[in-house]
Parts: structure tokens; C-alpha cells; sequence
DNA sequence: GGCCAATCGTTACACTCGCAACCATTTCCC
DNA sequence: GGGAAATGGTTGCGAGTGTAACGATTGGCC
């Protein structure tokens, strides 16, 4: 291995990270001018006019949202009165949500213009292509996440609950 | 168009969201525990790695980020000392950046590791296939580039300087 | 029953991000 | 030459995000 020099342009966790990037903001253009929602937010709409009754934890799984964004992002919901909440009777940690008449009207419109957007963007591409690429992105996200865990093992193995507040500079000056 | 129910699952946006972020977080756990690198930090590097002298703003055309993403990583870089950063002698507005023997250091460690991430990631297809999704992924941005600037066209004309603080609570509860 | 570990959801904190506004410098154009 | 517009880069600010810590509840196990 000479010179291992990396193109940028051509390296392709970059180029997947530029295509998510666009793919995102465009869509979002399309709901959060209009409705005040965020990425997260759409989601849940999304995930819960699918599956309604979810908890939380539930929504967070199927979306692959962070549990923290999950909470914030059905608490404005809830605000806004595009959700409702109920308490699990068998087990009052547990919530149920679903969509209130409010946040169906949202999702009746902007679940069109989501899938508008992915039917036109597969337009340009054939529908062999397209069934090819989706499965590509299969193959590709199970791989990256095996080769993801693997990565991972330098860590240290997760304490339980550390000393509260170790006032300031740990060994590295670790950024996060 | 009945019923318009979306699954989030196989919604394409989605999935390259996941894949992307799956990508990433699994490269940047390679020089993130290392070196305390951020991804722009990296990117940063990468690109004045391959193309030595450019300027911050050449350096955000190539790597597609933000210019205030290309200055702060910059300036971390610059404290770290791993970037020099001269005053074009024509153009003293310009920078002139390349990487310091610290800066090649880590680049000369953290390229093999994304390479070979991203090799034995295409591992997991035949190279016909990983050929062909690049090239899909080149069409797929490009148009989704183009969309993208067509739904941005409900937007308000770009104001130029407007009153310096309106307190609180313009026309909508814009949330960005 | 009583205690400990696990689980659900939330909050605190520290950090990142991107737009808008801002200087400094340069270019355009009369 | 001199002001207006454009350009490079930085900073302020509002908002978003993930990790860790937390309270509440539940389940397992003796």
C-alpha cells in the first residue's frame, strides 16, 4: 500500500452521505415550510399512521430514531394536538400513541408529496435499476452495520453508573 | 391514488438516510476515539491531503459543505496544528491551506482504515453490481438536485439586510 | 414480600449545524 | 479615482442531536 490517497469525489460513504443529505432537504422543503415539521417529527407521523398504538420505544425501533429524538419529537406533536397519548394499562411505563384527526390531515398531504418525490426520482433511472439499487442498499446497510460492530469493539466496556461529575478533563480531550 | 400509505421501511429516502448514517458513524468511530477528529475535521483533511494550496472556499465546493463548517474545521485543524494556513499574496482575502506533518500523520493513518472500510464493504457485491451503483448514485443525486431546487420555489424572495432583531414571534411558528 | 436489575420515557448538558449578519478586501464600472 | 456590488471568511444565534444521568415502574429471584 503505497500511497493510499482518497478521492473525495469518489469515495462512496461520501457520496451516500452528499445523496441522503439532498434527498432529505428536499423532502423536508416539502413539510416543513408548510406544517412547521421537522425530519423527526414526519416521522413519527409517518411510522404511527402505519402502525398505530406503537410506544415510543416501538416508533423509535422501526424508524431507527434515537429514543431522545423519539420523546422530543412526540412531545411537540402532542403539543401541536397532532398526537394522541395513552398510558399502556398492563404496563404504565409503556406509552400508546397515536394520530389524531389533526396529524392525519398532515400526513394525507404530505405522504403524497413524499412518494411523488421518490416515484420522480426513480423516473430517472429504469425500474430494473431501481429494484437493483434498493437491494444494494440492503446488502450494504446489513454489511456496514456488521463491519460497524466490529469497529466498535475497542471500546471500553460500559460502566454502570460512574462517578457523577468528574469536574473537568478526563485522560483525552474527548470533543464528545 | 386511494389510500397513499407510506412504509417508512421501504421508503428510498429513508433507507439511504439509514445507510449513510450507518456509514459514517461507523467510519468516524475509526479516527473520532483516535485522533478526536469531527467528520468535517476529517473531510477537511482528506481533501488538502489530495489537493494541497486550496482555499477554505475551494476546499467547501469539493468536500459539498457548508463554508461555516469548512471555517470552524479549519480552525480546529489550525489549533491542533495539524493545518498551516498562508495569505494568498494576490488575494488576501483568500487562504492558502495544506496540511501539516501532524495533519499528514493522521491522514496517512486514517485513509488505509476508510478504505479498507469501504473495500471490504464492496465486498459484499460483485463489482459489476458496485459499479453499477455508483453510477446510480451519480443519476439519483443529480436529479434529486434538481428537484430539490424545484420545490424550493414556494420560497419568499431573499431579503437583503431586514430589521436587525424583530424580539419575538414573526408571521409563523417557523421552527429554523 | 422484598430487593435488585432491567425497561420506558424524560431531562440536562455539551456539542454540532446552518442561516443571516458581519468585516475586510477586491472587482466592477462610471 | 471612487463608490457600489461581489467575494472570502468569521461569528452570533437559534435550533437540533446524542450521551449520560435520572425518576418511575415492572419483573425476576431469593
Amino acid at each position: 500500500m503505497a500511497s493510499p490517497l482518497i478521492e473525495l469525489e469518489r469515495f462512496l460513504p461520501y457520496r451516500i452521505s452528499v445523496l441522503a443529505n439532498v434527498m432529505s432537504t428536499a423532502i423536508a422543503a416539502a413539510y416543513e415550510e408548510r406544517f412547521g415539521l421537522t425530519i423527526p417529527e414526519w416521522r413519527v407521523i409517518a411510522v404511527l399512521s402505519r402502525y398505530p398504538g406503537l410506544s415510543a420505544r416501538e416508533v423509535a425501533q422501526k424508524s431507527r430514531m434515537d429514543a431522545v429524538a423519539v420523546s422530543r419529537a412526540v412531545n411537540r406533536l402532542l403539543r401541536a394536538g397532532r398526537l394522541r397519548r395513552a398510558i399502556a394499562p398492563d404496563d404504565r411505563r409503556r406509552s400508546v400513541l397515536e394520530v389524531s384527526d389533526a396529524g392525519a390531515a398532515v400526513y394525507r398531504e404530505v405522504a403524497p408529496l413524499a412518494l411523488e418525490f421518490e416515484r420522480s426520482l426513480l423516473e430517472s433511472i429504469s425500474s430494473t435499476e431501481g429494484a437493483q439499487f434498493e437491494r444494494l442498499i440492503g446488502v450494504l446497510t446489513e454489511r456496514a452495520e456488521r463491519l460497524s460492530v466490529r469497529l466498535r469493539n475497542g471500546r471500553s466496556p460500559p460502566r454502570k453508573k460512574g462517578r457523577p461529575t468528574q469536574p473537568t478533563a478526563s485522560s483525552r480531550p474527548r470533543r464528545r
